[in-house]
RNA sequence: GGCCCACUAGCUCAAUUGGCAGAGCAGCUGACUCUUAAUCAGUUGGUUGUAGGUUCAAGUCCUACGUGGGUCACCA
């Protein structure tokens, strides 16, 4: 427990002063006829009225002149200017208010609405209550005068100090509140997209005894009592699919995946994804239904669907643009990848060209180092980049007539990553042989080799419809639809590295501090 | 994991070649019955991220560590 500072000390005073004098600083009921916006339309509707209304919410400022006082008040509507003078709410009130209400503090004001000489809509306040007391002040705004203009700080715009403490980030800045609210309206978007082509929403097990359907490190928990460790699921691929196999024809899924790798702008441990699958349809369908999921979604959040994304226009309108993997790279890359049908041969033109490519990687890992180095960033304009290498997407279908590709593709936006999807590889015996294959190339011990799923075998055994998958990062499609820059902004609690405590020991010296729950 | 940058009052930031740690806001006391960056007068608040070192003297220089940010690597 931190030491509390000389103004919360202050605050419990006043918290006990108000119990003194007869008035519970945490009341169990409030008395609210109108949000802040409701009463300002009230006063609209009728300005000769003096309507009354009772509002609550967070006092966000004071402004106090003797026997008058102004402040503002703020509700998840909006704000609310009110009025306290000493004729109409009584001296003592009035010291009250002086004496114990703080920035910060959640009341409750019943009066009449009237309009300031400047014109703001304003509370006449007549009866006043504290609603729930604040201890500990928020992050106080500053604002400053800069050559005669008005520059505002936003005080509380420390990134390390806003997630950890998302509470009062959200509690000061209305543009973060917004964002979620966005994501929200992503969310549901997506959704109402999907149920209305008939898509059955499904739920399927985040704790998985095998996790697979991506190449990704898992984290590892345990049950006790089984006595069996578990996954937490790296994608929902091989159980949606399950699926189909029972009759489902279009499923999806919204909800979290967790990765245990690096943490970046555009990676976060655990993020929400979206997978769906469509029977009957290939990957050139998906990428229609991508273009027009997404567009209905920016349209929906946006109202537009040409989007302002850090300083360019994303113009999300079908069709998007589509290109050849191998074609596009070749251009980029300046390396003809026809010519270099090996993975040896490919990495010494690489070399050639002044990369170091990892030894042993396949050459489908090349090409796919080689796309997120020379083409990945360039792709700002949402574009379909179409056919990979076989050797690093196991779960698609071959292309008919070229046994080296797949019938895959990924979206890109913004220079990112925003989905991945193929013509799902649906042939039982094709599906065993190439398990074996990446068996082979990853050898027993490498972490990225996915275990085998028998049982996933066994479901497509009994005869899986040939169908179309995607996934998509809702998180990245969040930031690209409220123009941030990273993940972090769009994840309430996103992970941070565990903040160092110091200990006490038994004596109650503070002992060496010791590292909690680090990463490696 | 590598490299770079940052860490000073509750918040945002100053502090010359190493030479008495400061300001605004917030807080506290007082004045003020149409203010909204309220205004005016006064005032409290610091182990300069942590631990060592160099020095007559360290916020400043050196070393290690911590935390955060950036970047590279990694991430079918």
């Amino acid at each position: 427990m931190r030491p509390l500072s000389e103004i919360e000390r202050n605050r419990i005073e006043k918290v006990r002063r108000l119990r003194e004098a007869g008035s519970e600083p945490y009341p169990a009921r409030v008395r609210r006829t109108h949000t802040t916006a409701q009463a300002l339309a009230a006063f609209a509707a009728s300005p000769e009225g003096k309507p009354e209304a009772a509002v609550a919410g967070r006092l966000r400022s004071i402004r106090t002149m003797g026997k008058a006082t102004f402040a503002h008040l703020e509700d998840a509507s909006g704000r609310l200017q009110i009025y306290l003078r000493a004729d109409e709410l009584g001296p003592e009130m009035l010291r009250t208010f002086a004496d114990l209400y703080d920035l910060g503090d959640f009341i409750q004001a019943e009066g009449y609405l009237f309009a300031t000489r400047t014109g703001e809509v304003t509370l006449h306040v007549r009866a006043l209550a504290m609603l729930a007391k604040s201890i500990t002040p928020l992050p106080a705004a500053k604002e400053d005068e800069v050559d005669g203009k008005r520059v505002v700080y936003s005080a509380f715009d420390n990134p390390e100090a806003r997630y950890r403490e998302r509470y009062a980030d959200l509690a000061l800045n209305p543009d973060v509140r917004d964002v979620f609210r966005a994501r929200a309206k992503v969310v549901t978007a997506v959704r109402s997209f999907l149920d209305g082509l008939g898509f059955v929403e499904v739920e399927t097990p985040i704790l998985q005894p095998i996790y697979g359907g991506a190449a990704a490190r898992p984290f590892v928990t345990h049950h006790n009592q089984l006595h069996q460790d578990l996954y937490l699921r790296i994608s929902f691929e091989l159980y949606l699919k399950r699926l189909l196999v029972g009759g489902l024809e279009r499923v999806y899924e919204i909800g979290r995946d967790f990765r245990n790798e690096g943490v970046s702008f555009k990676h976060n441990p655990e993020f929400t994804q979206l997978e769906f699958y469509v029977a009957y349809a290939d990957y050139r369908d998906v990428m229609t239904l991508t273009e027009e999921l997404v567009s209905h979604t920016a349209q929906a959040v946006r109202g537009t669907m040409r989007v302002a994304y850090q300083g360019q226009t994303l113009d999300f309108t079908p069709p998007w643009r589509r290109v050849d993997l191998n074609q596009i790279v070749g251009e980029a890359s300046g390396i003809d990848l026809r010519q270099h049908p090996t993975a040896e041969g490919l990495a010494g033109a690489m070399r050639e060209h002044g990369h170091s490519p990892t030894p042993g990687a396949t050459r489908g890992k090349l090409i796919e180092s080689l796309l997120a180095h020379y083409v990945e960033p360039s792709l700002v304009q949402p574009t379909f980049v179409y056919d990979y290498p076989r050797d690093i997407s196991p779960l698609a279908k071959i292309k008919p007539g070229d046994p080296q590709t797949v019938e895959r593709f990924e979206g890109f936006v913004a220079g990112m990553e925003l989905c991945n999807a193929f013509t799902e590889l649906n042939d039982p015996l094709d599906q065993e042989s190439r398990f074996d294959e990446m068996a082979r190339m990853y050898g027993a011990d490498d972490e990225d080799r996915n275990p085998l799923d028998e049982d996933y075998l066994n479901a497509m055994r009994y005869g899986m419809p040939p169908n179309g998958g995607f996934g998509m990062g809702l998180d990245r499609l969040t930031m690209l639809l409220t123009d941030q820059a990273t993940i972090r902004e769009v994840i309430l609690f996103p992970h941070l590295r565990s903040r160092e405590e110091p200990r006490r020991s038994a004596s109650g010296d503070v002992t060496q501090p010791e590292t909690l729950g680090r990463d490696e």
